[in-house]
DNA sequence: ATTTGACCATAATGGTAAAAAGGTCAAATA
DNA sequence: TATTTGACCTTTTTACCATTATGGTCAAAT
């Protein structure tokens, strides 16, 4: 754990207004003093608490990544069989990058300047990503349920239909035919479309 | 056909002018003015064949899907199998994207306001897309070596999966890695994941 | 230990005049 | 007749400048 000032109650609130500003007006159109103002206060109080406004920004994405992973991981949990996990792992990614996306809808126009905070984001997760995949996947290896390969080709893979998935959030009008596009696409990830 | 004017070479001509520069500059950066000099004419030349700028790029355009589904075409009649088919699909789809997303790479700059045509280009290929991956499904399916299944949801499931592929492009260094990563998606595709 | 307002440097903004661009057309060309 | 041209019009883009906002600092106040 990183040692924090004593009143760490003022930096989850400050976290939490800049958080709601951010959802609301983009990264770049809300002020530090629109976030310190949220809270009855001036902004050089905010300086107190955080060295400068991008490490606010990075703050506010530390918890969500954080929520991300911890969904992400009570779903695969959660489930019993690797085929079962793999489902929820798909499930629950594209579940849970949909609704953020839809919160930080703003952030889309300021693509351009958040460029690198985005590319070390999707780095970091990958980590994970790649690890938990590979574990499920590997785990089916082990069961004889899957046929066995090179587990990290494979989450690689596996992780790249899942971004593509990503990519193609915005074309699903429901969170129904999502989910369906996502259930019909494990299938043919776990059966292949060739007569067995 | 359309009507054309008399002079049908003065028209190809003035395409291969305007795509020339079109990829060099983008769209927004090449003016009329340019495309006409290029010939040894003033732009006033121009509008004696085309209605308007974008006109012209419409028929850049057109030029280019056109190229682009005739490669994919070739590609599959080339192939003899529904497995082959598939496989040629996935690889010159990539390929030709590829090669087409880099030779005008300046149009990503320029996609807030090149938005409206590039999702009418996007609707045109889909129809062609999904026919022609249905086919092959189908194919595969009459022949008992694809499990039936409702061909037009397999298609768009694939279809999902390619254009998934497409935004990852960017991530494969040489096109020795887009090759491997397109045959291991299709292998999964074809014998899924579980044991047989 | 926190908060504040005054302060600084830089970046965003608005307004404006000049330049460039898209587009039209009657006259010229061939 | 089929093209090409330059002059011309209207709208958009650019370049520039003054003003304002904003990110960030700091000594003093609480």
């Amino acid at each position: 754990m990183v040692k924090r000032s004593n009143n760490d109650e003022s930096r989850t609130e400050i976290v939490r207004s800049a958080k709601r500003l951010f959802q609301q007006y983009g990264y770049k159109k809300t002020t530090v003093s629109d976030i310190a103002k949220a809270l009855g206060k001036v902004k050089s109080a905010i300086y107190y608490y955080f060295p400068d406004k991008e490490s606010l920004l990075r703050a506010v994405i530390d918890e969500e990544i954080g929520k991300l992973i911890g969904s992400i991981n009570d779903a695969v949990e959660m489930a019993s069989t690797p085929e079962e996990k793999l489902k929820a792992y798909a499930l629950t990614r594209s579940f849970e990058i949909r609704s953020l996306s839809t919160e930080y809808a703003r952030f889309q126009e300021e693509y351009d300047e958040l460029y690198p905070l985005v590319k070390e984001i999707h780095e970091r997760c990958d980590h994970f990503e790649r690890d938990t995949l590979k574990s499920i996947l590997e785990a089916g290896m082990e069961l004889g349920r899957f046929n066995k390969t090179d587990s990290e080709v494979l989450a690689d893979a596996v992780l790249l239909w899942l971004k593509g998935l990503e990519a193609q959030l915005s074309s699903f009008g429901t969170e129904e035919a999502l989910k369906e596009a996502v259930e019909h696409l494990v299938n043919v990830l776990l059966f292949g479309i060739k007569v067995r």
